[in-house]
DNA sequence: TTGTACGCGTTATCAC
DNA sequence: GTGATAACGCGTACAA
């Protein structure tokens, strides 16, 4: 099979009676060429199939208009919604998307770091792997000016920016809602406390105990590994064979949550009656369990449009390091039938 | 901010008395080069902080080491786990993975494609958009040999590698399985006719009829548009409001599957007893509704990751065109509880 | 408004 | 085992 030779400005010039730089100035809308030769290069360009090599237009500027997207894993309804939301901001700006997953790795990070650096990459979206606490393998992107964004599971002890959500105000509102319904003794299924979204969320949940009255019990709180539906059915059966069993749950997360609740029904616990349980995310499976997951909203895919944005704000411009911008986006109470003790007025709860 | 200047293997030549030449051949473990300088110059690369710039290795050899993917969306489980799959390999292999998607317009896959041929791109995933119809995009990669595999939703005009699972014996089966539940009048939710993965599972879902005796009602086969939650709700209201309202449904997607058996409870009709229903994709909602939602396996990151082992099999040979192999994956039924009608000798039904 | 000439960082080819 | 050189395709300073 015979490969076709590339078409390139040469070509082009060649094939016209131009200079090459006379092409590349008409496709990249210089001001200095007339609308006219703009026009019939354009046209004669994609009449003969020509396609900019980005590889060597990067090279020349030094910058590749792709953001590298480094995440733990991909396959997460929040982690897919953040990048679909990355992806449109930048494919409108004439941006490509590079990912890579890190599958909660220290060790994958860095190399991943590397993999997207070699590449050039204007600017990066990060959010860090469960095991991540030393961030020295993203000072080389500070040093090249290259913007670095840190969404969601961001570190505190380095200077970047970042876009999250108010996670203390949300775990406050979430364990209020329950208190609200009426629970008094409310269980916390906590992810790991370095990760600060964990750490914050579990302070707004003892504030609004403390706020509201209610005592501290160490063993309501469930430090998680992984937030899975495994750990979460083990943790349950446990917490609901306690003597003193709690009468809601508030989850750091839709799995595990959800998994409480099927845990809860299989014991022949009621819910939201004799336990009450709200979740954070808002993942689909929140709409689907019954009864459906009271939750967090999490705006993933705007947070994704964010940070991309913030790299594209950058463009061109220097990246001035010391500026640590944080964007707090603010989050809402989703409320379901998992955590209704109280019937309301309301007539009819949407499920979806 | 100061930004550092980049380290290139002119800045290690001058520094270790060696030619540029060297430097490179080095780095990349050139068999002419003795052990001791290569790990001679490898460690003062690393100590000077050099990284190797993919952006001129990739001009200077015609390719950038890249895979190129293009889906329709990258929210929804199946395709997530999808690039997962493509990532993982590629990763592995010391290639990067560039994302784009189409959500399904016809003119952003064509404009995707540019963007990722513009990179220079060494392979190319896609999985089609549900209106692409003509598929001239995709002709620049075949002539440039750049290998092209298409994933689940492929062309059937289209001379290229394709991996799938064989729809025709996965609709069959599901079908299959209804009837020997018991069901008489099996329903089927039907995708884009012209996406020939609905075209094969409905064709399974009528052959499984006609062998088994049960007639072809038209009414029963409802040809979706999106195949969203909202679509199946409506869809399934509408059927048990007939006279005579069908005893089984057979989903072409989990989401549609999931709405149906949930607008069957809020309807009080007994789901699987009155109307039993099996989706296809297995999702995480699947699991999760109740009753669980029986299903077909889809293996998305293993489709994933032979699409990118295709790729990088063909790294450096040509690329021959007139190949077009196919790789068929095979299906498993997954059987829940929406679909039990008779009870087995099965104790418990694993419902996760 | 357009052309000339050079360099971005790398690697393959040829020479020694 | 190593060095010199050219070339990949493009963008831009400088010149005209």
């Amino acid at each position: 099979m015979k490969i076709k030779k590339e078409v390139t400005i040469y070509d082009l010039a060649k094939e016209l009676n131009y200079s090459p730089s006379t092409i590349s100035r008409a496709l990249n809308n210089h001001k200095s060429i007339s609308k006219k030769t703009i026009k019939l290069i354009k046209e004669a360009a994609e009449e003969m199939g020509y396609r900019p090599n980005n590889l060597a237009a990067g090279l020349r500027n030094n910058k590749s208009n792709t953001i590298g997207v480094l995440i733990s894993r991909i396959n997460r309804p929040f982690m897919a919604s953040l990048i679909s939301g990355i992806e449109e901001t930048a494919r409108k700006a004439g941006y490509n998307v590079l990912i890579s997953q890190s599958n909660d790795k220290y060790e994958n990070e860095i190399s991943n770091c590397n993999a997207l650096y070699d590449s050039r990459i204007t600017g990066l979206v990060v959010s860090l792997s469960m095991e991540t606490i030393d961030m020295g393998h993203f000072q080389k992107f500070i040093d090249k000016g290259i913007p670095t964004v840190f969404v969601d599971r961001v570190p505190d002890n380095f200077n970047s920016y970042k876009v999250v959500i108010d996670n203390y105000t949300a775990g406050y509102s979430a364990t209020k809602h329950l208190i609200e319904q009426g629970c008094k003794r409310i269980a916390h299924f906590a992810g790991a406390q370095h990760r600060n979204i964990y750490e914050e969320r579990k302070k707004g949940y003892l504030d609004a105990l403390r706020e509201n009255g209610l005592p501290i019990e160490e063993d309501l709180i469930i430090y998680f590994k992984t937030m899975s539906f495994e750990e979460g059915d083990k943790v349950t059966k446990k917490l609901l064979k306690m003597k003193n069993p709690p009468d809601g749950i508030f989850s750091a997360n839709d799995t595990a949550a959800v998994s409480a609740i099927m845990c809860a029904k299989k014991m022949g616990v009621n819910v939201p009656h004799e336990l009450a349980v709200i979740g954070f995310n808002d993942d689909p499976i929140a709409s689907i369990v019954q009864p459906s997951l009271s939750t967090v909203s999490h705006p993933a895919a705007k947070m994704g449009a964010i940070s991309a944005r913030r790299i594209l704000d950058h463009s061109g411009q220097n990246y001035d390091t010391d500026l640590s911008e944080i964007t707090v986006l603010g989050t809402e109470i989703i409320v379901r039938d998992s955590s209704l003790k109280k019937v309301h007025a309301l007539e009819s709860k949407p499920s979806r």
